[in-house]
DNA sequence: CGCTTTTCTGCATAGCTATGCAAGTTTAAG
DNA sequence: CTTAAACTTGCATAGCTATGCAGAAAAGCG
């Protein structure tokens, strides 16, 4: 690791004490004038903007987070970018966040080891909140959540602890649905193509998909791939070689159903929707792109948006309170192509 | 705009003070046994990090940044992150970051307006660099950037200015290779499928493209769109309709590449590449994608990740020098498909 | 053991803004 | 014009850590 810190002070920075010095004003007025609710005269803030603008003096945020002990921060922590949900959710979390006011302090994290480290340095910037969007997670991370003793909410997963919410959609409900509307299509040899099995959402699809066909005694055969395209492509290629035929396919996500539909149509010379029905997972912008038409659950990402912001509201506004709330949105099946099938004959 | 701030203290957090009154030890001596650089030792260490671990005491960072006027916090300005490209850049230049020991202070942009009151923002939280990874940009905005005294990084965008680098690909050789290519692969009726008119990069692209068919003496024909999968479907699906045949279409960028590919087969029955070849920029993953195969330069993100990175160490460790580089990487052109045409006849 | 050198520790302070308080000033009311 | 009320302003201070300095302790050396 490199070290780029300096410890000298080497540029001189205006301060407010400038600032007064020039407009022949007292430090407190120039905060006043940039402060929304302190008290002052017009007269008195124009001349502090001027003097202000003259230096190209920015007001100084640091120093109130001493004072204030918040630091106007949230804290986002995120696994990957790649799939396109969670940079369009990353999208939207963060217009929200700056609209109420609060800046984004953004965290990659590979596994928990950077997990736990991200977590000290989050509690050194005293962030006044953190969000995480991580599929991982144990009950050991759960726990060091709860220590920071700042609200958590957990997007798109599910932990438990004081102090911690979470909003997730309704996998569980969203895979049974897909088994319900397998057997009405007629399918006989339904497929599972999961993700990595640290992911708790894709392990709550599969397990409300396999409940849905045990009521028929019908199994799943289930193929693993690792969230994206190519291991998804990769899996079901290999599974059409070895003599697999599925007639129904449900899919841990859309990125995933993508290089299926591919691997089905290049690898199996298979058409869908008539040889194999297809569901994907998101709803991202590629499953609706024409050479795909893949029917996928949208997880209404602007409704576990505006959830997450509502509980980080309510949480900031009653931080003794340690709000510890689910929310679980149901997610709405988009029918395409992929599953455009009349009823079994 | 809602208002979750609080004055109030409510919280009484743990400070160096009352670890070293439970340590027995002065106060110095925790913010040492925290430190890397200073003398301490070992028992005295040990002695502070068991009761630090007793009160769950973390490090506050906001004093030191007041001592030292550096936040270890990078400003990174974004546009969207729809196009995955700016995803995965975003993922490698906050590892890289947080390789190095700094924080991502994360801000999304909409249009001027916002960015104003961003660089505000970043200046009140005393960034010690900036990225931007905006399309947009005028002379206005250069300056902005340059007055806040810090490095400033443009990825894949070029500002000119005092402490301003950039870093991008060359977008205008780009495009005249591929003028050159279409030639060479015998097409006579191009097109140019646009990006917004902001878009200093698409720009480029498009005067290279230009350039090297009029050395042919053939004019380009036109399409606009912005940015995206669905206006780029709709733009060459209408001008399909009204008649138009291109035999060479270079698009703006990948997603807009692979609604054109769709529009040509769904909506004007051609088939690529023997009616007409298909180029793009980015090289998204979706470009790989079986069902489209598009040709597309590659602009290395990790190269471009890379240059960025290195302009920010140098930038940091070298605070006055105010450094101004401009890194040109060459994209490189994946042949896929959508242009796998030999030669002209 | 006496000396120098090195290592360790505590004291005191700087860093910059927001805010309670009191004093001063303007406006409104009578 | 007097008095109360509302508003404005400056003073002084708190908030928490890192670090220069000096003194103390330990280590090294002859």
């Amino acid at each position: 690791m490199t070290s780029w810190h300096k410890r000298v002070m080497t540029k001189r920075v205006i301060t407010s004490i400038d600032v007064a010095r020039l407009a022949g004003v007292s430090q407190s007025a120039v905060s006043r004038a940039f402060s929304t609710t302190a008290s002052i005269s017009p007269a008195t803030r124009e001349k502090v903007f001027k003097a202000a603008e003259a230096l190209n003096y920015k007001p100084n945020r640091i120093p109130s987070i001493m004072l204030t002990g918040r630091s106007g921060m949230i804290g986002i922590i995120v696994g990957g970018l790649r799939n396109p949900l969670y940079g369009s959710a990353l999208e939207q979390l963060s217009a929200g966040i700056r609209e109420a006011g609060f800046q984004v302090l953004l965290v990659q994290v590979m596994d928990t080891v950077t997990l736990e480290m991200a977590l000290d340095t989050l509690a050194g910037y005293r962030v006044d909140a953190l969000i995480t969007a991580l599929a991982i997670g144990s009950e050991d991370t759960a726990a060091a959540l709860s220590a920071l003793n700042i609200p958590v909410i957990c997007f798109n997963s599910a932990l438990i602890g004081p102090g911690i919410s979470s909003v997730r959609s309704n996998n569980f409900d969203s895979g049974r649905r897909v088994a319900a509307l397998m057997q009405e299509w007629g399918v006989e040899r339904p497929y599972w193509l999961a993700g990595p099995v640290v992911n708790a959402a894709s392990r709550a699809r599969r397990a409300g998909f396999l409940e849905g066909w045990g009521a028929k005694k019908l199994s799943v055969t289930e193929l693993q791939g690792d969230d994206h395209y190519d291991s998804a492509f990769s899996a079901v290629s290999e599974a059409l070689r070895a003599g697999h035929r599925p007639d129904g396919l449900f899919c841990s996500n859309d990125l995933m159903g993508c290089g299926a539909l591919d691997a089905l149509k290049d690898t199996g010379g298979m058409s869908c929707p008539e040889d194999v029905v297809v569901v994907g997972y998101d709803n991202i912008p590629q499953a609706a792109w024409h050479s795909y038409q893949l029917s996928s659950f949208d997880q209404r990402p602007d409704a576990l948006v505006a959830a997450s912001l509502d509980i980080l509201a309510r949480s900031l506004s009653a931080p003794d309170e340690r709000l510890s709330e689910t929310h679980v949105i149901e997610a709405d099946l988009v029918l395409r192509r992929s599953t455009s099938r009349t009823l079994a004959p």
